[in-house]
RNA sequence: GUGGGUGUAGCUCAGUUGGUUAGAGCACCAGAUUGUGAUUCUGGGGGUCGCGGGUUCAAGUCCCGUUACCCACCCCA
């Protein structure tokens, strides 16, 4: 492995034949799910103008003050351009753009595809990774809240989790109930802060919501006491949460509602939540999302509510690695698709357009998986690699063949030849195919 | 950004207290008489031992630096 070989940049990874397969299993379980919950696939460019992440997730947030991928702007008076670190905004931008607001307001969308982020590499986490999302304008009825998490539940549960999957709920309230409630922290934290961890003594100013999930055990104890949001909700932000907690059980599902839960970027109004596997311990979140009711706005449209969630491929991937998932038979379609059903063999040097042409035909007939050899081996060599291939039949072709207007057909599992007339090939393939 | 671990052929790894042309398995390629896939047999290609410097008569093996990857923290999907 020369070390001037060209690598994949820091935290990427090629998806080769075999390992792909494992992602478009996924691809595929969400997009059959969003055709039963009825959303429809949206896809936005894979960057966007800077600023519009800076404005919709918050200028404080890890995601916008350390981890874009941004591109500078090429010409004077340009915009710099970013890679898409998350969904969300981009969704709300193109709803704004395509004039949904006012033609129509009621949208549910899916997304799918890579999203960046400039993070160190660790397990679960790259900074090309990819993500299935969904998004619901124009209603703010808490049964949406609800459904969109029933929707998430049943992505995992299709993937076979079992009943142990987790959702905890929370209420962020709206942005009225925030600003109270963050000058009732500060005021709290502020008496302690002298003894807390460096990172709280940062976050006090830009972010004193994280001081509520603070990991350092001498600052959880300095919680004790911290004053509830709950406390400081309105009528309707309260009414909202117990209307989306009634409908969730009515769906069948057992949340926990847990006041812990603070998500990171600035736009979440009202619900937010996880959806946890404990089985993998720490790092058990699945999937995140909640409601942005003041996101559309804050991009430009007109106030327009917003409920979504955002489910992270990759914490997937090793989820499921590490329960034993995906059961072997659940990939065979996909494993079909690289199968060869048909090589083709060329006995002579005469033999190769002839050969070529019958594969040709094949693959026009709609055969699939047929193959040949392209590397001059040999007849013996040719048979191993459709040995090898696991090739159903092999279509041979060799002078004497030829001359007489015959194909050789070998059922390369009995191991059965016969010559059949040129006319008759393609039923009989068709027919041993079938077998 | 901080800390820890690792770095020998495409892959998984051996390489004894530093000592002759660096090995194995798998994979790959070719051959074992004239047009046919098991197993087997034979042969072959492929590594400046991540990179740079130092110690030494001598370094894959010791020391320093550097880089890449992995893991953890931060944060998140």
């Amino acid at each position: 492995m020369a070390s001037d070989a060209y690598q994949s940049p820091r935290g990427t990874r090629d998806l080769f034949p075999e390992e792909l397969i494992r992602v478009r299993y996924l691809e595929e379980t969400a997009r059959k799910l969003a055709r039963a919950f009825h959303y429809h696939e949206i896809r936005t460019p894979l960057f966007e103008e800077t600023r519009l992440f800076t404005r919709s997730l918050g200028e404080t947030s890890d995601v916008v003050d350390k981890e874009m991928f941004t591109v500078p702007p090429r010409a004077e008076g340009g915009a710099p351009y970013s890679f898409r670190p998350e969904g969300t905004a981009s969704a709300a931008r193109a709803y704004v753009q395509g004039g949904c607001p006012t033609s129509a307001p009621f949208q549910k969308w899916f997304y799918l595809g890579p999203m960046f982020r400039y993070e160190r590499p660790q397990k679960g986490r790259e900074r090309q990774f990819t993500q299935f999302g969904v998004e619901v304008f124009g209603a703010q009825n808490p049964v949406l809240d609800a459904e969109v998490v029933d929707f998430a539940l049943r992505f995992f549960e299709n993937l076979g989790f079992g009943p142990e999957l987790e959702v905890r709920v929370n209420t962020m309230g709206d942005p009225n109930d925030r600003v109270r409630w963050k000058a009732q922290l500060q005021d709290f934290f502020s008496d302690s802060l002298a003894g807390r961890c460096s990172d709280c003594q940062e976050r006090f100013d830009r972010n004193p919501f994280r001081l509520l999930d603070c990991k350092v055990e001498k600052c959880q104890n300095l919680n004790e006491g911290v004053p509830s949001l709950r406390g400081q909700l309105a009528e309707e932000s309260t009414a909202h949460h117990e209307e989306f907690l009634a409908t969730l059980e009515a769906l069948g599902h057992k949340p926990q509602d847990d006041p812990s839960i603070v998500r990171g970027l600035d736009y979440y109004t009202r619900t937010v939540f996880e959806i946890h596997y404990p089985p993998l311990g720490a790092r058990s979140a699945l999937c995140g999302g909640g409601r942005y009711d003041g996101l559309v706005e804050e991009v430009g449209g007109a106030s327009t509510p917003a409920v979504g969630f955002a489910i992270g491929f990759t914490a997937t991937e090793i989820a499921m690695a590490e329960v034993g998932l995906p059961k072997p038979e659940t990939l065979e379609p996909f494993q079909q698709e690289l199968q060869t059903q048909v090589y083709c063999v060329a006995v002579g040097e005469e033999d190769r357009k002839p050969i070529a042409k019958l594969a040709s035909d094949l693959r026009a007939a709609g055969v699939m998986g047929v193959d040949l050899d392209y590397r001059n081996k040999s007849v013996k060599a040719q048979l191993k690699e459709a040995a090898k291939s696991g090739a159903l039949a092999v279509a041979l072709l060799g002078p004497d063949e030829r001359a007489a207007g015959y194909v050789c057909l070998r059922n390369m599992k009995t191991r059965e030849e016969n010559k059949i007339p040129e006319s008759d090939f393609l039923p009989e393939l068709l027919n041993l195919l079938k077998e």
